[in-house]
DNA sequence: CCATCATATTCCTATATCGGAATACATCAA
DNA sequence: TTGATGTATTCCGATATAGGAATATGATGG
């Protein structure tokens, strides 16, 4: 019955990551912490955009927010990066290896469709 | 208009391996080529998912196939994740920071920034 | 309380997903 | 050709996304 869909953005850090300018949010970030509207300046886009994807990050676990009067400051909270990176780690030396195997796969089907 | 949605599978490297079993069968892969049939029973999954998700790998340049008789052989082709794996890694020692350092450190720019 | 600034949420719509089932397509073998 | 095997595609439905616009919530200073 339950037709499922495409993952919830909210259910990982790699379904959050996928959307570019929650990437630019995290970049900017990193040099400290920043109230929405700034973000959203920065960025080009509207105040409630930028407030729906840190909402999603927020669920993720990759950003925290700190009430300071009038404005809430949200940071960077890198941890959950550090899984993402080490699955992506684990073809680190396929990017380069396969360098050799597809030019040989490409020579291959040069030759194949010449022969035909 | 044209209203958006969530941007493609196969928009990305980031978009692809936001799925789950599509990094499965990128990390099962890593061992070798194989045809559909063997991934898909790998993975326990139908031979139609594993095709389709194929396919996505496939459009997104992560994944490549080579004719072998009857079967199609898919092969790993990691280059794609190197653009990944370098942006996560670019918040690499952010998550080596606990937390309470990381306050610290942002104060410790701060008074940089105003002392000079 | 009221006005203002800062931020979050709701309502809406077009789009695109993932999965199953059925089926089409392709290749080999006898 | 026919059958068998391996693979890709199509049709379908339920879900949920991203964005804009409008609005709600929240905190602060008079």
């Amino acid at each position: 019955m339950a037709a499922m869909a495409r993952a919830a953005t909210t259910s990982d850090a790699f379904n959050a990551i996928a959307e570019p300018q929650r990437r630019d949010i995290l970049a900017l970030l990193r040099a400290g912490e920043r109230p929405v509207t700034d973000l959203a300046q920065e960025l080009g886009m509207s105040q409630p955009r930028a407030s729906k994807h840190l909402r999603v990050l927020r669920e993720v676990g990759l950003v925290r927010v700190r009430e300071a009067g009038k404005q809430r400051l949200y940071g960077l909270d890198a941890r959950g990066l550090q899984p993402v990176h080490e699955w992506v780690g684990g073809f680190e030396r396929f990017w380069n290896e396969s360098f050799d195997r597809l030019d040989t796969y490409v020579q291959d089907l040069k030759q194949t469709r010449q022969e035909e």
